[in-house]
DNA sequence: GCGACAGATGAAGATTTCTTCAAGTCGTCA
DNA sequence: TGACGACTTGAAGAAATCTTCATCTGTCGC
């Protein structure tokens, strides 16, 4: 095993933890976009948004390609649309099951616990 | 919006990118465990795998009980293991993509490209 | 109560990752 | 050809994350 592969499990995480690579790849799951619409969706500097795609590109999560005047990315496999899914199915679950603790506890009249 | 959606999300995905923890998630996929075996098999001093434990608690994605002499970790829901899966999913298909395309350049007598 | 484990926590220096800014490349159109 | 628009790249300071070490808490057996 030249590289652990839980080594590189992590490495892969750590490419989706940030907000605009995830923004990214999300407005991605609807189709391919040039660099200007999610230029126009997300709120960054270009440049910025330029870093980031390339970090997106190197772990090979999307593809560019020019087309003339413009870039256009797209998702390198539809797999990582699934991915999103299960993330955000578990998400979800943790945050209502805190919002549901919360109630319990409010409801006990309990202080913060702990 | 108290915290966008999708900075929650890179936040989680944050979590998971780190050799240890995911790791430890892997180990707790097939039932709970004492710290004890999770220190067995993963290389790492007591105190750093502390460090990991602690930050897998804050994020909801385990949860620690004390069992007299020993504290037993579980994964706080199973829908991880879908996560998990589908990233290894992922991970294989760049992986077997790389290694074509790697095969490819060879076959086509290239040197490395870029 | 004491001593010995099993883990957890706090803090600090070492690493990584982010953001930003200046400069660079590649097409397009006059 | 030259100027401009659309991105990309490199570099450096700022910020977040890691690792490690010393210390602390909770259990058990004596």
């Amino acid at each position: 095993m030249p590289v652990p592969l839980y080594q590189a499990k992590a490495e892969f995480f750590r490419t989706l933890g940030h907000p605009v690579r995830i923004r990214v790849l999300e407005l991605l799951q609807d189709g391919p976009r040039p660099v200007r619409e999610l230029l126009a969706e997300i709120e960054v500097e270009p440049s910025n948004l330029s870093q980031q795609l390339a970090v997106l590109r190197r772990t090979q999560l999307v593809t560019a390609t020019r087309e003339g005047n413009t870039v256009v990315y797209a998702l390198s496999t539809p797999d990582v649309a699934d991915l999103l899914r299960a993330a955000r199915r578990i998400l979800t679950e943790l945050i209502t099951d805190q919002g549901a603790l919360l109630t319990e506890l409010r409801a006990a009249g309990g202080r913060p616990a702990r």
